[in-house]
DNA sequence: AACTCGGGGCA
DNA sequence: TGCCCAGAGTT
């Protein structure tokens, strides 16, 4: 794949879902890990309506702690699968008091140990906060890479690597936000719509012989 | 890798 | 109604 194409996909998606809303409002490495958290099986721009509400007083583990659980469910009910949510956000800012001072930690495999938090809300919270450089690779940034050949990767970590290879630094968060949009409303799992997709003259997917890498 | 949990959206 | 997730946790 060449340069050039790297360039007009990438242009191609940004003139497509430039203007969609993406990507998590935060002020603090707590706050971005709060709202990650929120943001699973959960859109962007609900988790920022709720989250800017939310941290307008309560942006520390102590305050989080001292709302309580059942407060904190009634303020993030739209996220979806709250009950969970709310009670593992509980659980790590308890952890992070007691832990770390209250403070974030800056490694993958403590932010692992967190509940609530897996492997793409740690991935989002070290590449976002801590500057660690990282493309969170979901299962649309996934299929949509291999498909459109932006990675040829076999695997999640190589997938990752060839995106970060690929797409100029400075377009990682875009990109990436770029990418979940085209697999949601076009470059589906199922019954992909590659007919009507903006992409089709830059993409081999769907031209008889479909292979996602 | 294959499941379960979980609740709001959307057809 | 029924089907689908911009995950996490467990087996």
């Amino acid at each position: 794949m060449t340069k050039k194409k790297i360039e007009q996909i990438l242009a191609t998606l940004e003139s497509r879902y430039g203007q969609e809303q993406c990507g998590l409002d935060f002020k603090s490495p707590f706050e971005l890990l709060i709202a990650t958290i929120l943001s699973a099986q959960c859109t962007d721009v609900r988790v920022n309506i709720v989250t800017k509400d939310l941290f307008e007083n309560y942006k520390t583990p102590e305050a989080i702690l001292l709302l309580g659980e059942e407060a904190l469910l009634t303020k993030i009910k739209t996220c979806g699968l709250a009950r969970t949510k709310a009670k593992n956000i509980i659980l790590t800012c308890h952890r992070l008091l007691i832990e770390y001072n209250g403070t974030v930690p800056d490694q993958m495999e403590q932010l692992l140990t967190l509940p609530g938090v897996g492997r793409k809300t740690a991935n989002v919270v070290m590449s976002n906060a801590f500057n660690i450089p990282a493309i969170a690779v979901d299962t649309h940034v996934f299929r949509v890479s291999r498909r459109i050949g932006l990675a040829q990767g076999k695997n999640v970590l190589e997938v990752e690597k060839e995106l970060m290879k690929n797409i100029p630094k400075d377009k990682w968060s875009q990109a990436h936000h770029w990418l979940i949009w085209h697999g949601r409303k076009c470059c589906t799992a199922r019954n992909p719509n590659c007919s009507g997709c903006m992409l089709r003259s830059l993409c081999n997917f769907g031209r008889g012989n479909n292979k996602e890498a």
